[in-house]
DNA sequence: GAATAAAAATGATATTCATCAGCTTTATTA
DNA sequence: TAATAAAGCTGATGAATATCATTTTTATTC
């Protein structure tokens, strides 16, 4: 299904050559010639993204945009800004305008097109069951800083690749970037008093690893370790809340994943405690399984350790060994 | 120290006015004559409110409040928008601005103290270390819906008190709304398949509960139970989320808090899954008494029964009474 | 491909803690 | 104030599982 843009422009013709450009692209537009008009249409039709003109009679665009942030319903859509090349650059004196995305008239076909798709990727980035996308991370943190083609290139390079049992980041490290999974698999775990230690929680690709030590202003809550040969890419901290705090639509939807994150872990950490260890076990098997879902099981037993299934399980190796010998034995799995 | 107001005014008779009858207010109180300059001071300064005209040359209150929403520094800063009263009503048509507050021009000293006074608590909501404050939870969702007066008096009778034991909402129902106490003190609990309980969380006055589950759009996952008298203001879902979403500022400090939540909730369930039954059950006494903190120990063992502490530390009920026996006869509580 | 190291498996034993049953104290109700 | 219920306490027992020791299997290195 086609995206739906919604064009809230008061002169006639640059109206009608956008919306056809748009339209060229696949993309379903609907119109407004002015603010008023573009909110309630905002309001009716819940469109994907929208592109308003700044200047504008009655409601100008600052407008438009503050009246569809108040609404649950329209907070979290994509908005870009059409601007004048002059009014831009003149505002801009003094002040980063940050995150948001522009486009300046006149502009080219290709450089309309591109905005839009970056910011619809961008506003993705949050969502619950996320899709692989770093291109829309890297690209957006190029914009966020305002970098041009070549230092958008060499800040590609902070895509590192990690190796297998590598360490990413240590407890108690000052917590300076987050970390964002692009292939491969990340374990976290804590070290208690006795040297045990404990897997608190898996990423894989689309993950973002130790934002909230990020936002607590803290040091890391646990240490991370690649189980693969794991491609990441290492956003600094500014980086980071830029993406989250300048965007309206990003942090509403980061509100939702981190109520559903606290509600995920509280199951978790609740079975871990409550739960018999052949109930542990199994649903660290299920979870595995859902997180990185290798169909087939007899692979599946390669990428994982016995010792670091009983550090998920919160067992000891030995006892998640004879455990699994049983459930082997009972023809539970192969 | 008194609070800094920076207001934002391009009228000079207008500006003084209101200037003075915030500094009779005990307020410290600095001006900028237009968009741009305030933009700079509020950088520079970054004051505790901000007052600003919507209808000003160059850059109009919108813009200001966006520019200065992109800079994580000044994002959380509470914002008034000073507003001539025709404006303002016909803008309202067909659209509801929705939570933030407004100062319609000309108006009374009460009035405009009364709006920085709310809006100030109100930004106070969610930070960290809150301190209880009803009112402002009560002011504000009036403020919310529009409700004259006589509505925000029966607005207030939803606050309702909970007696010792009294359920206020059951794991499974529909979350429509989210509680927050006003006085005494409320747990939450979940029931395993084995019909054992045990708790979750602990509450007091200034928290709010089952918020989760409403972003998640979702049942509660847990019960929650009055442990005392307590009382309670319902808050449904539509209030909640508007108190979320439509304030800038409080989004931004609800973010932090949710993210000091997830951290907090690991480090106790982790304890829960790992740590001996002695560590949970000291661990237990010690939350119990930093949030409730009742100062003399032996009152503080009438607080909470054998059995409500073992469902917190995640044992049995005689285990946990075993333990205190232990601890009191090593003389480390009495 | 032999040597070495690491992981997996198994058995024996110790520890922790839940459960059951009975008893005592405290609180509640008639 | 007696009767009853609820909470608190204690001892005995058994199940679950951690720990230690040893052996077997698999992986890694020279």
């Amino acid at each position: 299904m086609s995206k739906t843009i919604l064009l809230i422009e008061d002169n006639f013709e640059m109206r009608e050559n956008t919306a056809e450009i748009m339209e060229l692209a696949n993309y379903t537009v609907i119109t407004a010639e002015n603010g008023k008009e573009g909110v309630s249409m905002a309001k009716e039709n819940l469109p994907d993204l929208i592109i308003c003109d700044i200047m504008m009679p009655e409601m100008d665009g600052y407008g438009v945009l503050y009246i569809l942030s108040k609404d649950p319903n329209t907070c979290a859509i994509p908005f870009v800004f059409l601007t004048a090349k002059a009014e831009k650059s003149e505002r801009r004196k003094g002040m980063n305008l940050g995150a948001d995305d522009y486009v300046t008239k006149p502009f080219e076909e290709m450089e309309l097109l591109t905005v839009i798709e970056s910011r619809l990727e961008k506003s993705e980035l949050f969502k619950l069951g996320y899709e692989q996308n770093l291109q829309g991370v890297t690209s957006f943190i190029g914009k966020a800083k305002g970098l041009d083609q070549f230092n958008q290139l060499s800040e590609n390079r902070k895509v590192r690749v990690y190796h297998k049992k590598e360490i990413i980041f240590y407890e108690g490290d000052y917590a300076g970037a987050t970390y964002f999974v692009s292939s491969g698999k990340v374990r976290t775990y804590k070290i208690n008093d006795d040297v045990k230690e404990y897997s608190v929680d898996l990423y894989g690709p689309g993950d973002f690893i130790g934002y909230l030590s990020i936002l607590e202003g803290s040091e890391y809550k646990d240490s991370a370790e690649a189980m693969d040969d794991t491609e990441i890419l290492k956003i600094p901290k500014e980086d980071f809340t830029d993406l989250l705090f300048k965007n309206r639509d990003v942090s509403s939807s980061f509100i939702k994943m981190l109520a559903h994150n606290v509600l995920e872990k509280e199951e978790k950490l609740l079975s871990l405690a409550y739960d018999s260890v052949r109930k542990r076990v199994a649903d660290s098997l299920i979870q595995l399984q859902e997180k990185y879902n290798e169909s087939d099981t007899e692979n599946f037993e390669i990428a994982i350790s016995r010792n670091e299934l009983a550090s998920m399980a919160g067992t000891a190796t030995e006892t998640v060994i004879r455990t699994l010998t049983d459930f082997k034995e009972e023809k539970l799995i192969f």
